[in-house]
DNA sequence: GGACTGATCATCT
DNA sequence: GATGATCAGTCCG
């Protein structure tokens, strides 16, 4: 990997302000996943932010219980979560230490390691779609529940990690519905995309499935 | 391009 | 026992 100043871990500091606040200042920030193959850097292009136990889209909204006890852990660590039978999905903790925000990274582009991400990511038709959508990045960069509360707010050669990459300017910067919440949750406009990027994923409602026999 | 549907299981009620 | 912070394949236009 280059070393160079848009390389440097981001500070712990970051991830202590409200998640409001911190994610859309993650978009164009790089994740690195450190493999036995080698490393894979990913520029964040879309995330949603999760209020914590108010928020009824957070998975925190019913309180702590195994599966969501990192997100009341300390800010900065990584919260993973397995869904729907088959995927993987990653957030970033946010806020104070005990709040339960945390921030889901939805999409980014791949800058680093591409034939890494591609043999992860059979079906993808084209690099674009290599980290378009929260259990493709999750796929992509080889994530799951083995990697739930690590520390990615660190110096240390830990298998996840944020750098400074390059924050995006505000005026391009969009917001809309989260996708795929249901209930009062899907009224904040609590997602955020870079304007006109290509790897960001559609936006989808929320379906509720239908009954089995 | 968009609409629809099955896959598949950890987690919570 | 029901559901889900999803994806990929199919059908249609």
């Amino acid at each position: 990997m280059i070393a160079s100043p848009d390389r440097t871990p981001l500070p712990r500091t970051f991830f202590e302000r409200p998640v409001l606040e911190v994610a859309p200042d993650l978009l164009g920030r790089l994740l690195v996943r450190t493999t036995p193959d080698g490393p894979i850097v990913v520029r964040v292009t879309e995330v949603e932010a999760y209020d914590g136990p108010n928020d009824p889209g957070s998975h925190a909204f019913r309180g702590r219980t195994a599966r969501n006890a990192v997100m009341f852990g300390p800010p900065g660590h990584v919260y993973v979560y397995f869904t729907y039978g088959m995927w993987h999905c990653m957030n970033l903790v946010c806020g104070p230490e005990g709040e339960a925000s945390a921030v889901l990274l939805r999409a980014g582009e791949i800058v680093e390691g591409a034939e890494l991400a591609r043999k992860r990511r059979l079906s993808a038709r084209n690099d674009k779609e290599l980290a378009k959508g929260p259990a493709r990045l999750a796929t992509a960069l080889g994530v799951d529940r083995a990697l739930d509360g690590t520390d990615a707010c660190t110096a240390e050669d830990t298998p996840l990690r944020v750098l400074t990459g390059t924050p995006v300017p505000s005026d391009q910067v969009n917001n809309g519905p989260r996708t795929g919440v249901s209930g009062a949750g899907a009224v904040h406009p609590w997602r955020f995309w870079i304007s006109n990027d290509p790897t960001v994923s559609p936006y989808r409602a929320h379906v509720a499935r239908r009954r089995s026999s």
